[in-house]
RNA sequence: GCCCGGAUGGCGGAAUCGGUAGACGCGGAGGCCUCAAAAGCCUUUGCUCGCAAGGGCGUGCGGGUUCGAGUCCCGCUCCGGGCACCA
């Protein structure tokens, strides 16, 4: 675990908690060796947001933070171990951070690049792709995302594109975050083919497609407004309308451009360069547009125009009064249906050579021919971009790096890490990193020639933070190394990861990539996994009036209240109890009352438990009704164990309720004291993963020793058969009688009971039954001519 | 538009392999205890007809398969989530 410490745990922070100790005490319970720590996502804007606010240090605000959440995982009774706590903006975390971020920059998976990034004007600084939602905001301040040019920190995650891919496929995880990843991933194969200009010998348009057997349909070529070429291939008519397209493009971001738009409905928004190109397959000239349909960072910022085959261009193509050639014959009565772009399979037609084909087979050999005439190749795509980690606040990792006039940017040298922040800053609203404004931490000597040089600025995305905070769980008290090889090798990799959804891609993602990059840059060792993340439970939201419950709404229920009035177990039980754990969950006005139930019930446990052993309970010769809460007691052993493996907490607890139902009513009723013994010590070890602090209590009064630390119970096999059940018996599939038979009745003897009963033969009426199902000693149903 | 989930009493939910629909809890009703209340305990609680015994209906809607469907198949509706000019 390794949250952000936003203060008081909220009823999200409990529940996940509460999940993550249950499996904690069950697996320990069952004689594993368990590694549980927890440390603190500590770097990040709200705490630097406060400064700017109260004038307090964000160490000071966070610690202060971390101390209260901290308070309320320590008052549930949760199990950590907490000599392993470690947090991001300790300078001995920060040290390795920088340290790993040095070694990626060494083996070439950090660089710096000039490129348009997403700026949120709210939070003032640069954004990951993963940070801006689909309409184009932020989706920490949800302000509008811009696009700047700016010079920035990437890592390298597109390398693992293919192996962040195929890694999904072995994961024990939920399919809807492995789709998520794929989406995002967004894999393509196809082609790219250079065409050439008309009368510019010297220059070729690159573009790509996943479509190369259409080719012979490209009527017109785009390329994106931002493509390098566009200045150059623009004629001196066309330029005025070129440059107004491009600076309108120019003034919206890129993910702001393509949520803007619904689907091709919307104006392909477009303008013809005055330059033509050649289609490779038939050699015609076709022209080339400059459109903001086509998206500089995906391909190569350059399509070949299909309209035939492809929607977007079929409504550009409209709208600009282009020609359309079909390249697929579509099916029959397509265009009478008013069908247009027709992108599925089919026979290729005015296709020359590829004609009679079908589109697989065609589209080979159309990259063959390509590849033959040197006009293309083979080429996979990613939608998946490199991930930018510069941002320009000051609350986050240094990035260890100084600019020097002669040397450009240079790493600090490993021995001179951790480059740490200097407390006495200043805290304006003026949107400045008050780093960048304090000349004593700018001022630095180049490492390479002595040179004056200035210190970075930026800080890193904490998410570059909680990429390995893992590793370091497993071994976090190394002063010469973030971790050593050991140590992760023997705990790696995690076998429960439990998070919330909003993890599916970012976290995620770039755990799965870090933990690749750290073993190829040799910090990790080769024979560390792969994927770090062996199964991952998702957990669901809690809602309050139809939003998540977090800080920033404003709708946080502290667990505190209810420490007080019903317990820590209480609320634990109330959190497994209501719903399955994938399940969202919508606090309410009712949910109190839940709260308090699941107190009551801890109640009757305790005053049960208090009374036994009885020492004016029978002994000696057990009665039928002893024999079965004998029966009763190892089923219930049974549920819960098998409850607890398939996760379905709620039913777990319900059967606990029950077996605690009978008990009661058995207490009361001369019980036999060894077999009301044996009943509460089983009940106890069984809630002791879910109500740690009760069970704990009530064992040590009955046994004056720990139960912590007992083995998980076994059930008898011969006790969880049951020797009499009730047989239904229907009649037409309509139950008609419930008889009570000996679970091992055979078929004959069932079909012989069923049709002995009165309640049947009312039913029948005189009617024959043609039929007989017989399932013993469940079920028989009894089946008439007419029914 | 595409891809995933989901829909069961007044409410949260259960039904693990096609075989008793509604476990467990919340809420409601009635009772016991008490001078009274709180707490606790007991009974009851899907809808409906019936004095009762008992019957009919019932898992979003319409079909189908089956002796038998909440569960499987086909076609819809609504709700939630993800993706969406990615060539």
């Amino acid at each position: 675990m390794y949250p952000y410490p936003s203060g008081p745990a909220h009823q999200g922070h409990v529940r996940n908690y509460t999940f993550g100790d249950l499996v904690v005490r069950y697996q320990t319970m069952q004689g594993k060796a368990v590694l549980s720590p927890l440390g603190f996502d500590s770097f990040g804007l709200p705490a630097e947001n406060a400064a700017i606010r109260t004038g307090t240090h964000p160490r000071v605000f966070t610690d202060a933070r971390i101390a209260e959440l901290k308070e309320s995982i320590v008052r549930l009774g949760a199990v950590y171990d907490w000599r392993r706590e470690v947090r991001s903006h300790d300078p001995s975390y920060i040290h390795w951070t920088q340290l790993i971020f040095l070694r990626l920059l060494k083996a070439g998976l950090a660089y710096r690049a000039h490129a348009p990034v997403n700026w949120c004007p709210g939070c003032q600084t640069v954004l990951a792709n993963e940070q801006v939602l689909p309409d184009g905001r932020c989706e920490r301040s949800g302000d509008v995302v811009e696009t700047r040019d700016l010079e920035q920190w990437f890592f390298k995650i597109t390398t693992y594109a293919d192996e962040l891919l195929a890694g999904l496929e072995g994961l024990e995880w939920p399919e809807r975050v492995k789709v998520m990843q794929r989406n995002w991933i967004g894999r393509s194969e196809g082609a790219e083919i250079a065409l050439e200009v008309v009368g510019r010998p010297d220059l070729t348009l690159t573009v790509f497609t996943t479509r190369p057997d259409t080719a012979f349909g490209m009527t017109y070529a785009v390329m994106a407004p931002e493509h390098p070429l566009a200045d150059e291939l623009t004629t001196a008519e066309q330029r005025e309308a070129v440059a107004e397209l491009r600076a309108r493009a120019a003034s919206e971001s890129e993910i702001q451009r393509t949520a803007a738009a619904e689907g091709a409905s919307l104006e392909k928004r477009g303008v013809f360069t005055g330059s033509w190109v050649v289609n490779p397959m038939n050699g015609e000239r076709i022209p080339l547009y400059v459109a903001d349909y086509v998206l500089m960072g995906y391909g190569t910022g350059a399509i070949m125009a299909v309209p035939a085959e492809d929607q977007r261009d079929w409504a550009f193509a409209q709208l600009h009064g282009l020609p359309v050639v079909r390249t697929v014959a579509p099916p029959e009565r397509w265009e009478e249906q008013g069908g247009e772009a027709y992108s599925g399979d089919g026979v290729k037609v005015n296709s020359g050579f590829l004609d009679g084909l079908r589109v697989a087979e065609a589209k080979e050999a159309a990259i063959e021919f390509l590849e033959r005439e040197g006009r293309g190749c083979r080429k996979v795509n990613y939608r998946l971009r490199d991930w930018l980690i510069s941002r320009q606040r000051f609350w986050g990792c240094p990035i260890p790096v100084v600019h020097c006039s002669v040397h450009g940017a240079v790493p600090v040298p490993e021995d001179q890490l951790p480059v740490l922040a200097p407390d006495d800053v200043e805290f304006l609203p003026s949107g400045q990193s008050p780093l960048a404004l304090h000349e004593g931490f700018k001022r630095a000597t180049c490492p390479v020639g002595g040179e004056p040089a200035v210190r970075e600025t930026d800080t890193m995305d904490t998410f570059v933070d909680s990429s390995w905070y893992f590793l370091r769980f497993c071994d976090p008290f190394d002063a010469q190394a973030p971790f050593s090889p050991a140590a992760v090798v023997r705990w790696m990799p995690v076998d429960q990861y439990i998070g919330g959804i909003e993890h599916a891609i970012l976290h995620l993602m770039y755990a799965r990539f870090f933990t690749r990059a750290l073993v190829d840059v040799g910090l990790a060792p080769p024979d560390l996994p792969r994927e770090p993340f062996r199964r991952l439970f998702t957990q669901g939201m809690i809602r309050m009036d139809g939003s998540k419950m977090s800080k920033s709404k404003g709708n946080l229920i502290a667990p505190a209240r209810y420490y007080e009035s019903v317990g820590a177990d209480a609320l634990r039980l109330f959190h497994l109890f209501v719903g399955p754990p994938t399940d969202d969950f919508d606090w309410s006005d009712q949910t109190d009352d839940v709260i308090e139930g699941c107190g009551r019930f801890l109640d009757r446990l305790w005053r049960l438990a208090e009374r036994a052993p009885s020492p004016d309970g029978r002994s000696g010769v057990l009665s039928g009704t002893d024999v079965r809460v004998r029966r009763a007691t190892h089923r219930t052993i049974q549920q819960v164990t098998g409850d607890i493996e398939r996760w379905s907490y709620n039913t777990a607890v319900a059967h606990c309720m029950e077996q605690v139902n009978l008990l009661q009513r058995y207490a009361q009723d001369d019980p036999h004291a060894e077999v009301l013994g044996e009943a509460l010590d089983a009940l106890l070890h069984l809630l002791a993963p879910m109500a740690p602090h009760v069970t704990a209590e009530l064992w040590e009064r009955r046994h004056a020793d720990r139960l912590h630390g007992r083995p998980w119970p076994q059930f008898d096999d011969a006790l969880v058969i049951e020797e009499t059940v009730t047989m239904v018996v229907q009649v037409n599939g309509k139950v008609r009688d419930r008889i009570g038979v000996p679970a091992a009745i055979g078929e004959e003897e069932a079909r012989a009971a069923a049709l002995a009963s009165a309640r049947v033969a009312d039913a029948l009426g005189g009617a024959t039954p043609v039929r007989v199902v017989v399932r013993a000693p469940r079920l028989v149903n009894v089946v008439t001519a007419d029914g």
